[in-house]
DNA sequence: CATGAATGAGTCTTCATTCAT
DNA sequence: AATGAATGAAGACTCATTCAT
């Protein structure tokens, strides 16, 4: 990002650019039609970015600072690894569904990025993974998590569960973030538990 | 498609299309990097196809049959509801995996179809959901599935779980079809069960 | 056309591309070649409009305003309504030969566009087609023309014999536009007037 | 033309060629449109001909060949300068009328023909206009027709009333060829004479 | 800060034509 | 005669980006 402008008014393009890419998806979204959102001409969003690409990554790294946060509090929680997971759980699909349509720009368009870009995502992205596998084995240490399946399979599975809220959540759908939330955090959960 | 062609060329040219979907994502995909996977020119490849997007419905199309047809074996099964719910998640799971991109594309690019295309396979999708919603309120009713979560919220869960493996699931990994599809179908059944 | 253009560009680029159309065919010319006749890129040729259509169809939208604006001054005229055909005919000769290229491609042109577009300029040359026939009734009904010919067979043959100019004229001729208009006038009031 | 073929299928590909040059245009139809028409592959329509223009060149040759009939058995009449051009201008509407679209693709598509075939047929044009212009010049001298006006000038003006009729007329209209060749042709003859 | 004209590379698509079968 | 796969050139149009004002 150019950054030279104001911090509001970098937010608003940001905002703007989130919401084009979320309905039109990252290659289709033109220049031209962020512009619209905030109501400029397409020369004057350049005082703003250097590159089209510039938006993503700028919203994705915001993505990655507030999930880092959540990881964060959840590990400063005195508590079972297995109730760490839950409240992980429950606070990131919050987040995925209060902050809407990032998270979907994120697990749809992530690899939209250069190279150099992405690589940086990756490496935060797998020190993100790492947290929930090793909670997973610290659940299974104490014969809270079922056994019989690998911690990276049951990490994959309990994250695949939050990127999905992803796809289908919409804000104004019938059930509230925190409902959401508790529904999906006790399926993963038991599904972390495996069988009695 | 125009589908004057050879079946078994037409295989080939969608294959190689679904190829590059997935790799360059479908709007990044370019008509000429298909023809090249090919070996024609791009010109040439207008004898089986009327546009580049023809060439991701079909592939979607042809998804949707093959999952219709597990549906269709599971229905037949003699078993109880979440018996069945369990055969579906390992069948479909060993689908995903083993025509490896389909899925991957399914899940990313579908929404790039135009309107009236987008309405087919919606239409065919929601028969799928509500499959898995109805056999979940079967095993509710019995006593064999969480009865604190609302069908349509487990049968997300269940199906983003799901998906999730199309997202992460490389062929040259370790594990094979076989065991992804009975650790996903593991896990996921469990948390439709939930707490004991 | 998009229109937020300066007028006097606009005006350019519609001339570069009348001329163009009528050297080449509508068909056959390429959005380059007007490009090259401006001295511009074609990409940049996109800022006046959406499509080579508009081209067209802003030139002949021109010609129709042009023409509608003949057509009142001849009903203001205190004048027979022979004397009115004969100034509707000279000053129609005359405008066709001295916006030269115009009415040429409009003839030629016309139908290549939408079938939207084609119905807007069907129902102003309709209007057109009217103002003659009542006018040549009128005459009819004074003694003044040809009662053994029916008005609208008399107008086609009248309003060909002004097409006629276009397919011919070049501005390099030994005629002037005043000279042809006169003779063509002159050769069109004695059809209508037919046979003493 | 490859002209190997049956004379009867020949005429058959010429037709539908200038059906659909008609209806759509040289340059817009597609040599696909034509086969088509003719109930065969593009392929095979290559047995016929060698080009594309091969079927325009050859309707208007034929054409020419009509036309020029019309002129010898005109030149044989026994009649004055003015009687001729009456008999010329019949017989030529009620050719245009009769062979419908193959005089409208003429004078709209004649010059999209290569220079070499556009040479061709407008060397024999010239002869054609010649043919009027010197019955026009024997009819003014014989104080049959309006001197006022060049003999060039008329017979443009002549020959332009023709070219009209294969503007707007239609097969399935209300009037008849021969009617329509009447007056039209009492239209011309009265612009000839000119004012009394 | 904002404008809007211009760029230039790139995209999908069409189509007349060829040729081995 | 007919087929249909393949060619290759050309066309309209899009769009991220630059820059003088």
């Amino acid at each position: 990002m150019a950054s030279i402008a104001q911090p509001k008014r970098q937010a608003e393009v940001l905002e703007a650019a989130v919401t084009v890419f979320h309905r039109d998806g990252y290659d289709a979204a033109s220049v031209q039609s962020i512009a619209d959102e905030l109501g400029i001409l397409r020369g004057s969003l350049y005082h703003y970015i250097e590159a089209k690409e510039d938006l993503l990554f700028a919203n994705l790294l915001r993505a990655h600072r507030d999930v880092e946060a959540i990881l964060a509090e959840v590990r400063r929680l005195d508590a079972t690894p297995l109730e760490r997971l839950y409240a992980y759980t429950r606070r990131q699909v919050e987040y995925t569904t209060s902050t809407y349509p990032t998270m979907a720009v994120y697990h749809r368009d992530a690899d939209k990025l250069s190279a150099d870009r992405r690589r940086v995502l990756a490496a935060r992205w797998r020190r993100h993974e790492r947290f929930v596998v090793d909670c997973i084995e610290a659940a299974q240490a104490r014969g809270e998590a079922d056994p019989s399946i690998p911690a990276p399979a049951l990490a994959r599975a309990l994250v695949g569960s939050l990127i999905g809220v992803s796809r289908w959540y919409r804000p104004d759908g019938r059930l509230g973030p925190a409902e959401v939330a508790r529904q999906c955090a006790d399926f993963a959960l038991a599904g972390l538990r495996g069988r009695p």
